[in-house]
DNA sequence: TCTGGGGTCCTAGGACCC
DNA sequence: TCTGGGGTCCTAGGACCC
């Protein structure tokens, strides 16, 4: 077998018989295995080996023992509970998940500079410079699985291969719990078999109309021209899958550039609309994402308000301010008009299910005051309805904005804010997951 | 009885400029 | 004298990822 597939043991005599072929393969993906649940299940042992499900309304994160019943992230809870009548629900230690993702992340780095941190969880590491101290890739996945499984406590698999997207193919099946090496000269026979929803790209959509189109291996994925692949999917999509299922890819391990949006939403039951609840629930998320880009020291100039109405129909409104901002009121006041404009629009609906506010078009912080004024007359002809920032208003407010981050600072976020930045009842969701969500 | 929060990238059409 | 093409920016929606 040209792939070759070690399950929790490994021992290193096995190793060093194989590896030598695979130089080549020197990219490593590490994927904690069902990670809220493992920690859940190490903080309290007698979860262990029971099925259990981090979240509530939602399934954020299921324990392979409750997958076996086919419950998954993502999943409303009451599905969950359908589908496993044992199913223990267990209230989020989301802080504790950042200590344990870090802590892992460190181990890493004992081995490798050459860390890109995805997620919380998930980690790619070029190890090409760490082989003369460490040995060879498969050996050094093998010393991080061991010493995170020792050190920390948590089940990690790795996969190990020439680029990024056969290492995290080669990761996902491994789970649970293993380790796959593809050797560089066997690549196209593991990836032949494999169904394509593990290609990066391919969600349920793109599933569905490759499946129709009677392609279902990522073998016959590559055997598809292009053309065809770009007539199913549009240019772009079909042009990368066709690339990653030819097994080409080279992107390379680096650590992630400044991010390009900053947004918040907040998910509200069933609500009937209000101004009320509009303006307390743009409030509460204006004043995050404005914290959270001052914090940043960034301003953006184009502000997006998504409105979703029952059934998960959504709707969005966005617009482009001539200079970027990072107040909090202003924010509100734009993202107000936007939610608005959302809902005068689509006035036969009559309940709301969640708001969200972000702003994009990001840029340094500093410019914002080389800018003004605002107040310019030559806005775009499709703002033109909207109450524009006016300069002095702008910078008097960007002061105090500063004054309230200080102060919050040193004492919390609950110790000052605009009357409007509190949510009522209806957030369910704790600060900490938006935290945790946040990185 | 439809379910969280945080993101990225792509597309298509329209406005506008040269 | 109302016809061409290319490029950029903006908006709305959608697919996808963790």
């Amino acid at each position: 077998m040209a792939v070759v597939h070690w399950k929790t043991n490994v021992c290193s005599t096995t190793l060093s018989s194989v590896t030598p072929p695979v130089s080549g393969a020197t990219i490593l993906h590490a994927d904690l295995d069902a990670f809220y649940a493992s920690v859940e299940q190490l903080l309290d042992p007698s979860l262990r080996d029971r099925p259990i499900a981090v979240g509530g309304g939602v399934v954020l994160a299921a324990s392979y023992e409750a997958r076996r019943f086919g419950v998954r992230a993502g999943m409303p809870g009451w599905r969950a509970r359908q589908l496993c009548g044992d199913l223990r629900f267990v209230g989020g230690h989301f802080r504790r998940y950042q200590q344990f993702g870090d802590e892992v992340v460190s181990v890493f780095h004992d081995f490798t500079p050459r860390v890109e941190r995805v997620s919380i969880d998930e980690a790619f590491l070029d190890v090409a410079g760490a082989v003369h101290l460490f040995g060879a890739p498969a050996e050094i996945a093998a010393a991080v699985r061991q010493r995170v499984r020792e050190e920390i406590g948590l089940p990690l698999s790795v996969g190990v291969a020439r680029t990024k997207h056969l290492a995290k193919v080669a990761s996902q099946v491994a789970k649970p719990d293993g380790l796959i090496v593809v050797d560089p000269a066997h690549e196209r026979a593991f990836l032949d078999p494999l169904p394509i929803r593990l290609i990066r790209g391919v969600g349920p959509t793109t599933e569905r109309r490759l499946h129709e189109a009677g392609i279902h291996t990522i073998g016959q994925l590559a055997e598809t021209g292009s053309p065809i692949l770009r007539s199913l999917l549009g240019d772009a999509a079909g042009a990368k899958l066709g690339a990653l299922s030819a097994n080409i890819d080279t992107r390379i391990v680096q650590t992630p550039g400044p991010s390009k949006s900053v947004g918040s939403q907040a998910a509200l039951g069933r609500r009937q609309v209000t101004r009320e609840l509009i303006r307390e629930t743009l409030g509460y998320l204006g004043d995050r994402v404005a914290g959270r880009l001052r914090k940043a020291h960034m301003a953006g100039r184009t502000v997006t308000v998504r409105v979703r109405f029952a059934q998960l129909r959504s709707v969005t409104r966005s617009s482009t301010l001539p200079v970027a901002i990072s107040t909090t009121l202003t924010l509100i006041e734009v993202a107000d008009q936007l939610a608005r404009s959302a809902i005068a629009d689509n006035q036969w609906e009559q309940e709301i299910t969640l708001l969200a506010v972000s702003v994009s078009n990001l840029c340094p912080e500093h410019s914002l005051q080389l800018e003004l004024p605002l107040d310019r007359t030559d806005l775009p002809r499709t703002q033109g309805h909207l109450r524009r920032p006016r300069a002095e208003v702008e910078v008097g407010r960007w002061g105090v904005d500063r004054s309230v981050d200080a102060i919050r600072d040193k004492f919390g976020r609950a110790a000052v804010g605009y009357a409007t930045s509190v949510l009522s009842g209806a957030d369910r969701v704790p600060e900490e997951f938006r935290e945790l969500a946040e990185r």
